[in-house]
DNA sequence: AAAAAAAAATGATGTATATCGATCTATATG
DNA sequence: CATATAGATCGATATACATCATTTTTTTTT
């Protein structure tokens, strides 16, 4: 199912490194470390990437487009996390615990991945003092994202969730009021934790009320003021 | 409002330190920075000891009794995250990005806590790999219960959050079938989101079908297999 | 020990949300 | 082009849960 093909200027990756913000901090003998066993691999949209519960052997980094990272919940339900794009890097926390992969990773388009064996992440981790503090920072700022999503999620109602969901969408991930929905109705249920029903039904008062406007996979936020308030309002 | 009084054995911090498991992996010289404008506090129950929304200038590290970690979210709701005890250290994500508190801690019982310069803690950081890398695995390890707790909060119902919430306290954190409860209602209700009054009433049914006993402030668990059930089917 | 205050318990009621079934639309397929 | 298939929409219904009012129990204070 999965379409394995190596994408021009990329089979050795010591220029991608340079784009990536996370390796700019490393050495040229550290970079060599990492680029070793390196490979990269394209997906199409929809394509499975990381599977939840399969062990952790690699990191990723996101080198071109756009993906989702969702944890599968109980019966067929999905907790959508959030979304990445380049040069986010991939891998969870059971990385640095238990090498178990805790959260599944689907392509929303046509992506393409580097591998970076774990091994070799970790030795350049023992050997830069300064990257593995970054990389502190970095599941930090995760962390407290997470915070806000959890009380967006256990403590405000529909509407409320809806809100967020679509802040976070425009403010935080594409930066722009307008944009094209990489996500399905079901996905965005997920990312709201509420039924595809429910997130339809919220999307179109939204419509109505002239907060959003809809068409076809692209929406537009009309009214961010009204939107933030319902925010607040919970 | 809050009791002031240095605890016995820890003017010099330096045994404490050998206690702390965190701590161990340090040289004397990089314990000797930890140790550097040092100081502990005793708390009584009930006291707050980290404000949420205040700036974080000290990393804790809890000598002694119980806490709990929780988030001040919509209206007077809040989301309890965990309980902490000996040798815990707090601190929060913000540490290591925008010093803030991003999660307010009380006391659940008295409580010793050692208050470590935020700068001393860095430059240790920044002296011993190791120990850095230790705690990316520490935070790493918070992060996956924070995945699966987001799961049970926002796909369960409440029979199975509040069996999730009892094993927790049971298995996780007593790490007995009976244990003294610190928690009123209003905060195991903080802890499985859902109302004070939701809360009593699953106690309640849980006491009625032989999963629990209840006497005073003491809580047994009488039929794990039943518990996890529960909590397995949501 | 008595009084006051706080926490716990419980029933009645209202509402937010999930679920189900049916229809409609858009996209893919032969 | 016709058909199949998946996704989106929408109304009706059921239910999980919060809220409120009241009573009981426990804890604290005097």
């Amino acid at each position: 199912m999965i379409s394995k093909k190596q994408i021009e200027g990329c089979e050795d990756c010591r220029e991608c490194m340079n784009r990536a913000p996370y390796f700019q901090i490393l050495s040229p003998e550290e970079l060599e470390v990492i680029n070793k066993d390196r490979y990269s691999v394209r997906y199409k949209a929809g394509e499975m990437i990381l599977k939840q519960g399969t062990s952790a052997t690699h990191v990723l980094s996101l080198i071109d487009g756009i993906v989702k990272i969702y944890i599968e919940g109980i019966g067929d339900k999905n907790l959508l996390l959030n979304l990445q794009k380049p040069w986010a890097l991939l891998g969870g926390p059971g990385v640095h615990t238990d090498r178990r992969i805790h959260y599944s990773v689907a392509a929303l388009t046509a992506v393409s991945i580097c591998f970076i064996d774990i091994e070799n992440f970790n030795k350049v981790m023992h050997m830069n003092c300064s990257f593995s503090n970054q990389l502190i920072g970095h599941i930090s700022k995760q962390a407290v994202v997470l915070f806000d999503k959890m009380v967006s999620l256990t403590q405000k109602q529909m509407h409320g969730r809806m809100a967020d969901g679509l802040i976070y969408l425009s403010n935080v991930f594409y930066g722009n009021d307008s944009f094209e929905m990489h996500l399905s109705r079901q996905e965005i249920a997920d990312l709201t934790a509420m039924s595809k029903d429910s997130a339809i039904r919220i999307l179109k008062d939204f419509e109505r009320d002239g907060i959003i406007s809809l068409n076809g996979s692209n929406l537009s936020i009309r009214d961010v003021d009204q939107l933030y308030d319902i925010s607040r309002k919970g």
